[in-house]
This record gives C-alpha cells, structure tokens and sequence, in this order.
DNA sequence: GTCTATACCTCGATAGAC
DNA sequence: GTCTATCGAGGTATAGAC
C-alpha cells in the first residue's frame, strides 16, 4: 500500500474498463465520450490513453474479454453425459453466465458494428466456437435419437437467441430468481428439441 | 410531373426517411451524422431541417412508424380460430413481417436507450401492445388445455426473443426461403408450448 | 501516472440569399 | 426547398509540465 502518489496503473486500469463498460452498455459506443469516461473514473481524459491507445481499441478489449470469459467458463462447466444431460446443463450454463452480465451482452451485441473488420472477424470467429458448443449437442442428441429438429444450425441459432433474451428483461429484484428462469427457460427448450 | 425545380417535398421526405433508416441501422443513431444523411439523400445538411425538427424527432418517426406498420398489420392479418390455429398464423405473420424489415428491426431494438424518456415510454407502450397479442394466445391456448408452459408472460416474451433473432442470421440469398424458415420456427414454436 | 492545455476536427442546428 | 456560410459546442487524441 506504500505506493507513490499519482501511480494507481493496477487500480485506474479496471476502472476505466469498468466506467467504459457501463456507460457504453447504457448509451452505446458512439454516444460516449472518452471525457465522460474519464469523469466517472475521476480523472482526466488524456489519463485514459495510460491504459488504451484509441477508443477502438477499448471497446474491443471489452468484447474479446467477454468472449474469452464465455469460453474459458463453458470449459470449466460441467457439461458431460448424454445429449439431453448436456443440453440441460449448457441451458442452465448460459442462462448463469449471462444473466449477471447485462452490460457486457448488451455491448457484445450492439456494438458489433462499431468494430473494425479485422475486430469484427475476430469476435466473430469466438461467438462461432460458442456457438458450434450448443451445435454439437443437438448433432449428438438427433444421432441418438432422441432430438428430433427440423434443421440443426438454424436451431442452434434459434435457442441462443431464446436464452440470450432473457437479458432484455429479466431484473434481479424481479418476482423471478435465476433458478425459477432457469427452470422455466429448460421447460420450454427440452420441450422444443426432444423427439416426440 | 412539371414540378417547380427545387422543389421536392414528397420526394426528398421519404428518401431522407430511407436514408436514415438505412444508415442507422448499420452504424448507430449517434455514430451518424446529419451531414452522412443529407450526402446519402443528396443534399446539403440544412435542407434536412425541412422534414425533421432535429434528429432525436427523426429516429423517434423511425421507430413509431415502424411499430404502427406492424400493429397495423397484425390487426389486418388472418389470425382466428382455435389458440394452435392462433399461435402458428401468428408465429408465421411475425417471420413474414420481420424477415424484409431488417433495418427497421434492428433500429427499432437497438436505439430505444437514444430516446428520450418520453418517447422511450410512447414506443413500448406499442411494443407492449405487440407481445400482449401473443400473451392473449396463450393463455387461451392454457384455458383450452392444448398449451401447457411454464410461465405465461415469460413464454411470449421468449417466443417473441426465438422469433425475432431470425433477423440476426437471415440473408434474403441464403440456403433457406422465408417458407422455408417458417416451417423450421413454427415446428420449434408448437412443439416448446404444446401439452404433453 | 496524471495533470493542464490545446490542436484540429466534426457535430447539430440556424440564418439569409436565391 | 435548397443552398452556402457559420455559430457554439463538444469530439478524439497529443504535448509537455510535474
């Protein structure tokens, strides 16, 4: 704790993603200024070019971060068994990973436009690989038998944005605990998947 | 046809509209500027003033727009008959309505947080008019014991999730048509509500 | 590492000529 | 109805003192 005055790089640093965050989840990228930034950290704006070279370069940080999160958690999660075993538990997965995070759904999906094409390409190719993870489990659920779907790829489409919705309104003081969504949210994709 | 030059009222009011619309949708209401829209149009800046009061009014026209075509056209659509009669003519106008509405769509969710609060109120008061139409499906479909789902109001709104991110993944030359798609949500749509 | 100060640019919106 | 010209504000990013 004996640091010199003024140097707080391992403090200022999260801060400033933290207050990028929020605000560009809140507002969009485009609609805040590095200065607006700056005032919620509590410092100047040019302080904030310590710790990213250009505003690109900080929304991107934020959306890779998100991603690398994403996967680095569908790894450790315990999703294993059958397909309808791990169906069931990459369900409950999203559903805890994502609905804690509002801000960064929100940025990851809204502000895809503002990224360069190289950015863009590269956030891309992270959503894909989660993506083929859900992909996976249907193909080993309908070869068992025991899904029956009318077209793979389009339903692995279609239960991600059923289960990434539940950001748009869930609250976390609302009359529903993440454990009755995630109740409610498997009800309907088991129900929508399984072989009649 | 012999129209004083320089006087393009009923012309330039839509393209701006389109102009608008179509910019917006790609970057961002705040990443636009007014001078873009009028280069878009083909005009200088200042004759947009003609047609908007300022640009807060010309994305609230967007987004109010939009949202009266599709209520319109849902009171116009052929949507009667038993809850499962109800529920897939419903899930097949929301495709047919959406899928040629990319940009309205996507404008229509991703700017609500660039409105101001009064506006913001004006235009899910529409939305809300929107998802109660679904909700009334299936509370009847319950009544009728054909539905049985898990929690009504979160079921309409995550079938109106499921159904809407088509408009994420959908290209007007892909593998699949509109027929096509609708067949692959209104088999995952039944199948997640129907009683066992 | 943060500050102050600033260069340089673009923004939304308006005024007045045509 | 559109143009040119412009105002005042606020944008990103940098320079140099401390």
């Amino acid at each position: 704790m004996a640091r010199k005055q003024g140097s707080h790089s391992d403090i200022t640093g999260p801060k400033v993603r933290d207050a990028a965050l929020r605000l560009i989840a809140r507002h969009g990228c485009a609609a805040v200024s590095m200065r607006q930034i700056a005032a919620e950290v509590g410092v100047q704006a040019g302080a904030l070019y310590n710790y990213t070279p250009d505003k690109q370069s900080l929304l991107f940080d934020l959306m890779c971060t998100h991603m690398d999160e994403l996967l680095a958690a569908l790894a450790d999660a315990p999703i294993y068994g059958t397909a309808m075993a791990r169906l069931e538990a990459f369900t409950r997965f999203h559903i805890r990973f994502h609905l804690p995070r509002r801000d960064q759904v929100f940025v990851s999906y809204m502000e895809l436009r503002n990224l360069t094409p190289e950015n863009f390409a590269k956030v891309e190719a992270l959503r894909r690989q989660y993506e083929d993870a859900l992909e996976t489990i249907l193909k080993d659920g309908e070869a068992e038998g025991v899904f029956a779907l009318p077209d793979t790829r389009v339903s692995t489409l279609a239960l991600i944005a059923l289960l990434t919705g539940i950001t748009n309104w869930y609250r976390a003081n609302g009359r529903l605990s993440i454990a009755e969504v995630e109740e409610i949210y498997w009800s309907l994709v088991r129900k929508a998947v399984v072989a009649a």
